[in-house]
DNA sequence: TCTCTACGGTCATCA
DNA sequence: TCTCTACGGTCATCA
């Protein structure tokens, strides 16, 4: 082959430089100057301007240049008339550029077909790539001075029925463009999602070990409104996160809940965020990053229930014991229920904690149900604050997400198959302490409720008091809550051993 | 900013080529001509000679202009010593290219310091862009002629401690830049990994599916060897695939299992495949795509086992009645138990289909344990032959992954906690009819095995013959068995409901 | 009414 | 001892 390709040039462009056959656009090289320390360097405001317009003159030259090219020879050349209207007022730019014949009036009447698109929304629109729109001879481009700055790379503006025909040679028809650009745009949804569940999945951990974390430091940070309903911010991501980011996600948060949570000090300025929202919390992400998370705390003037002392109450395996003799509800036990009642039991005999349930059911004047139980290490000794924090975690987990079960409506008795948790799992536990003098060893009043439940999801909140009444910690638990159903998930199934 | 940067120059190269200054390298556009229909076109050899002989010449001269740059500046020019041993014995194109003052002979003794790099050894091991190889001042290449064809792009040399040097400085050390390398590597393998699941996924869905169709059309298409065992060749991804591909699966086959599947009649010719295995078939995946699926079947002479006649077999509800009568295995059952058997009896008497158990436990001359069940629709007319397939589809189905557990040696009394399959899945089932005429309404004998279980997987292979002893039906599943472990598997957990 | 390159991947193709 | 561009994404930056 006899021929040198336009990229070739490309190639070679970075050589042919230094012969400075090309005049004084070749003079300075900016990548040389940004790595010799002590060279080049423009300080004067009027050579700053004179760079300025030498680069304008530039673009300029850039226009005018496509002018002198000869013009596209066209058969209709000699009989030169408006290809819809028949009119010989020809537009020459378009006779020239775009070897069109047509007249200005046409262009505009009919804008389907002759009005002008910017290389960005060929790209965009038509899903063209930049060696297709380089390529003269298809599709022809005007040069535009960039509406943005003079000095900045020229417009290049193509004609629409030109791109459309190439177009829909490239796709195969209209049709197979737009079910392409749908793909596109469903799989770039998708990539979205998914990068976003990372960032929430990684958010939960990094909240998770951060809280193990001043548990075991045995401190207490954490930030809560004043009176009346409060809320946690949970974590960061960013440190773009700023005092405007807070109110927007506040604002975002009352129109999601319908009430303010907390008083909003700093005025609201837009941010390119998206905040989401889930059952028990607002996200707010910089489109795809997850900035921070906003879950709510009931932060009310907690006092402890009205509950029988602990020594009232009886202790849950003593409660099964009594199911299984006397029956449940009234009705005999289901030899199926009394072995699970068993199991239970034995199973809370051979557990380092004990339980009472303080309070069967309570409801709220607000309609929200409250699960009470009194706990206590079983035979421990006196430990220190930090080893009963320790014992408190552990201890407010046992009877956490699974009381949502019961609070949320769903019969344990029925819909499980067995004592195992079956479809619950936790996703986060956090344990906020307010109190560093407590003891595990004697009883702690654990307040529940699970405030807001759906698709799958349950929050539970959670307070513990000594039995003199002082609020001791508050608890929060996101737990994945379902009913037994089974079905199949051989999407994560792997092959299996490979040689 | 008076200056103007290298790439800049590209961007206006296409243009510069249309003033022609450039001489005789740009007079061709070959983008153009490949546009035009009818354009130059070369025909004659000897034009196609002298356009090899012009493009030669170009790349010489391309390496011949990097010897009229001027040379490097260097503070140690007056002093021309080599930096290793103070011999003046310098090597020119060292100095002149890289400027680095170096004899020949030291450049041969520290190849760590002083051997050459190509372009693309410094991309796939230094992690360096195209771009950043660009930069001449901070390292300059030699250009060599192409090893491969002197008419092709010409070899880029890098002199190796620039750069190192330059890499070290953009990873920030070598081990830093180790360990982008390890996570690039293994990012690498991850998506090739995901994709790879991904065809095979979508493999056995297209399998099935076809399987489905057959079974519908009352078909029944499948390759099976002549006598001894045979292979069934499942499904093709590609139609690359050919007779060279079937041997090589049945070369790796052999050398899986260490036997002769099949009497192989075409060479096999080498290929780009990567044969991969599990416990229950071999693929081969031109990487990452899957190309195709082997499994095995075992179609031996399959005769109908000595078994009693189904006349004389209990229900299995009924043995699960007898074993709360009297205790399974000499020891009365736990109450758990006693529920989990009153369960299964009630599922039996109300499923549509009925099973006795034709023999416990049989184990064959190869140590192959098998299961045998009687099975018959209850209370089904004389329905037509592609009716009847769907039933025995159905039917075969019941017993199938379930025994594997038996089979392989899982309790099925211990392991499991509810009479809920747990952690087996099917992944997929496959019915060859080998007979059109059969009844599901009479006792039908199925026969199971299952040939190899592992980690976590099991193939199960079945037979159905009527009572008369004709083979009716094989089949062939995959599955998921895992002992009842409990995980949390938060990983699939998604945010629940959005507003 | 903006355009370009860089990023870090993958590929086949061509040269 | 190979090199380049195209692909189809994303981005910030710069111009």
């Amino acid at each position: 082959m006899g021929t040198t390709s336009a990229s070739r040039q490309n190639q070679n462009a970075p050589r042919l430089q230094r012969d400075s056959r090309l005049g004084i656009y070749f003079e300075y090289d900016l990548s040389k100057m940004v790595n010799s320390k002590g060279g080049f360097l423009l300080a004067d405001d009027k050579e700053v301007d004179e760079a300025t317009r030498r680069k304008e003159m530039e673009r300029e030259r850039q226009r005018t240049m496509q002018n002198m090219e000869p013009p596209i020879h066209l058969d209709l050349d000699k009989n030169p008339r408006c290809q819809e209207c028949q009119s010989i007022d020809i537009d020459h730019t378009y006779k020239n550029v775009f070897g069109c014949l047509v007249c200005k009036r046409c262009t505009k009447e009919k804008p389907e077909r002759y009005s002008l698109l910017t290389k960005t929304e060929c790209k965009e629109d038509y899903l063209l790539t930049d060696p297709e729109l380089r390529d003269q001879e298809a599709m022809p481009h005007l040069l535009k001075a960039n509406p943005h700055k003079s000095t900045f790379a020229n417009m290049m503006l193509f004609l629409r029925y030109q791109v459309e025909e190439f177009a829909w040679k490239k796709w195969g028809s209209a049709e197979a463009l737009d079910v392409e650009y749908e793909r596109r745009m469903a799989e770039k949804k998708r990539t979205k999602n998914k990068k976003f569940e990372q960032g929430l999945k990684e958010l939960r951990k990094r909240t998770r070990e951060g809280v193990w974390q001043k548990r075991k430091d045995a401190e207490h940070k954490h930030v809560f409104g004043p009176d009346g309903d409060g809320f946690v911010l949970e974590a960061f991501l960013a440190d773009k996160l700023s005092a405007r980011l807070l109110s927007l996600l506040l604002i975002a948060w009352i129109l999601h809940l319908g009430f303010i949570p907390y008083t909003v000090t700093s005025s609201p300025a837009p941010l390119p965020l998206h905040p989401s929202f889930t059952s028990s919390s607002v996200y707010a992400k910089a489109d795809p990053t997850l900035l921070a998370l906003l879950k709510p705390s009931k932060k009310k003037q907690w006092v402890i229930p009205d509950v029988l002392p602990p020594e009232q109450c009886e202790l849950e395996e003593d409660i099964y014991d009594r199911y299984r003799r006397e029956g449940y509800q009234g009705k005999p036990l289901s030899e199926k229920l009394d072995a699970y009642f068993g199991d239970w039991a034995s199973e809370r005999r051979k557990s380092p904690i004990a339980i009472k349930i303080a309070k069967v059911h309570d409801t709220s004047v607000d309609g929200i149900v409250r699960y009470m139980y009194w706990m206590k290490a079983k035979n421990i000794p006196e430990y220190e604050a930090p080893f009963q924090k320790c014992i408190l975690s552990y201890l407010s987990d046992l009877k956490f997400i699974g009381s949502a079960f019961g609070i949320i409506g769903l019969d344990r008795f029925t819909s499980r198959g067995s004592n195992s948790l079956g479809m619950s799992s936790t996703i986060d536990h956090t344990v906020w302490f307010y109190n560093d003098s407590f003891d595990c060893g004697d009883w702690l009043l654990y307040v529940m409720e699970s405030p807001r439940a759906g698709s799958g999801r349950a929050i539970m909140h959670g307070q513990l008091y000594t039995r003199s009444g002082t609020l001791v910690a508050v608890t929060s638990q996101e737990g994945v809550v379902r009913a037994n159903i089974r079905g199949p998930s051989t999407d994560d199934s792997k092959p299996a051993a490979k040689l």
